[in-house]
RNA sequence: GUGGAUGUAGCUCAGUUUGGUUAGAGCGCUGGAUUGUGGUUCCAGAGGUCGCCGGUUCAAGCCCGGUCUUCCACCCCA
């Protein structure tokens, strides 16, 4: 016997019911993303190495997926061109394709390529896998779903706004509790710059994320071995202990940034969006997070964060403003803001909590016990029929005995089972058996469409 | 990428400590009791080269090494 077949680490195969569920979240997310008028596009899995490269940071960049080029490569080098190679640069020259990362950069890219077809604001959606060489454990996996929705080519907050509604509706819709986080780059730009170190940004935040998880001394301490001056980081303490509602935060921010013109920036920003928020509140929890960054470091302005009340599995969807991504693929000036919602891990949020819908679980609503020849040409008019009223149906296609046909209806989860005999046909009737209750009746085809309607 | 666990029937798991003849259970599956009636019950049955490769041994599911998978922490994030 061969070995049993598998399938490479972090991806995975999705059963029918899978497929239903994974479908009910798609089809939420995308009903809601056209009714506030996103588009639909698409871009193709692979990318020019060359464009994806750079865009994610340093730890992007090793997560990225490559593909080897075809032909043969080595037979077109001579042994000693391959000798002389230096180390890591054969990557570089035995693959020029990777597969995409996020969907936001192919955007920018998209965008860039098409700009004098597209109607600026664009706003679009695009619902596709995406790929990263991560380490899988549960929530994170090497292939998974994202669905973004972006608006490019404006710069007003109420595209933020509009954004945060979304989140907050597809959440609800799924009936899933979250907190929606929000924090401005701008405003830890404004941090650094007001404690002195204006090019310590990445090291200052990355240690303000850590600060729920390892506790504010071990942050000061971290910070003091990655060489920040003692009197930056006693200047930072404060930001570090703020505590209480965002409105406090803001408060205690007006005073701390004052005089940095980009933080005052910020915090102008994210206190409109809270009064636009205060107007037409939202159902989930929306907080003020100074602690959110976010690594991927094309963010410049509002950027945001979900997660679950209910369950611990890191975030379920995340984003911000991007104010030049397009700047890198030849177009500047065009300032964009999306999120990404990260289907899988709604997923196994829904699942933990059994929240998926059982309706959506059943598909076919009718099954006829096949009895023969004769009988099942009796039936087809009747499939027909109840299949253009938009009735799932179906005929077990083999003459089995009673017993299997209805162990299979049982077994599918089908509602009703239809008994079309000798008797019936003359008769001109169906007999119907519901299955969880075991009554039965006899209808005429057009009162057994009326019944399943 | 770093550190740590895990893998026995379709599924959930015993068995591994002290290596020893035919590897177990429950659920599921197949058939029958019930030849026009599923879910309950009863009876019978099928199904495993103990993740894979190698080593130690007279003998390995059990010990050792490697490898893959899944999971956990870090990292990062969806």
């Amino acid at each position: 016997m061969a070995d049993k077949p598998s399938i490479p680490k972090g991806t995975r195969d999705f059963t029918p019911l899978e497929m239903t569920r994974r479908n009910h979240i798609f089809d939420t997310i995308r009903k809601i993303f056209k009714t506030y008028g996103y588009l639909p596009i698409e871009t193709p899995a692979m990318e020019h190495l060359s464009s994806l490269m750079g865009k994610y940071g340093d730890e992007g960049d090793k997560l990225l997926f490559k593909i080897l080029n075809s032909g043969d490569f080595k037979n077109k080098l001579s042994d000693d061109e391959l000798a002389t190679i230096p180390a890591g640069k054969l990557g570089t020259m035995i693959s020029e394709k990777g597969l995409r990362y996020d969907l936001t950069v192919p955007f920018a890219r998209y965008v860039v390529q098409h700009r004098n077809e597209i109607v600026f604001p664009f706003k679009r959606y695009q619902i596709q896998p995406v790929w990263r060489a991560d380490r899988p454990q549960r929530g994170r996996y090497r292939e998974f779903y994202q669905c973004d929705v972006d608006v490019i080519g404006s710069d007003s907050l109420l595209n933020e706004f509009e954004l945060i509604r979304i989140m907050d509706q597809v959440f609800s819709v799924l009936g899933l509790k979250v907190v929606i986080k929000m924090n401005n780059r701008k405003v830890l730009t404004g941090i650094v710059e007001m404690i002195g170190e204006p090019d310590r940004m990445i090291d200052v935040t990355v240690a303000i994320d850590k600060l729920e998880k390892v506790g504010l001394e071990k942050v000061m301490l971290e910070l003091e071995q990655k060489g920040l001056k003692r009197d930056s980081i006693k200047r930072l303490a404060p930001v570090l202990q703020m505590e209480g509602s965002s409105l406090k935060k803001m408060k205690f921010l007006e005073g701390y940034l004052e005089g940095s013109h980009i933080g005052e920036e910020g915090l102008s920003e994210i206190s409109q969006l809270f009064g636009l928020m205060e107007n037409d509140p939202a159902e989930a929890e929306f907080e003020l997070d100074l602690t959110l960054a976010r690594g991927l470091n094309y963010y410049t302005g509002s950027i945001f964060e979900v997660k679950s009340a209910e369950v611990q599995i890191g975030s379920i969807c995340g984003g911000g403003r991007y104010d030049d991504l397009t700047g890198i693929f030849g177009l500047d000036g065009v300032s964009g803001v999306g999120v990404s919602f990260g289907a899988d891990r709604i997923y196994d949020v829904l699942l933990q909590l059994d929240r998926f819908p059982r309706k959506d679980e059943m598909d076919t609503q009718l099954l006829f016990v096949n009895f023969g020849q004769r009988e099942a040409l009796h039936i087809f008019p009747i499939l027909g029929q109840l299949r253009k009223n938009g009735i799932a149906s179906e005929l077990y296609p083999d003459v089995a005995k009673m017993k299997k046909q209805m162990s299979y209806a049982n077994a599918r989860k089908i509602p009703f089972v239809a008994l079309v005999g000798e008797q019936e046909i003359e008769d001109g009737v169906i007999t119907l058996k519901e299955m969880e209750t075991g009554n039965q009746e006899r209808l005429t085809p057009d009162q057994l469409v009326d019944r399943l309607s």
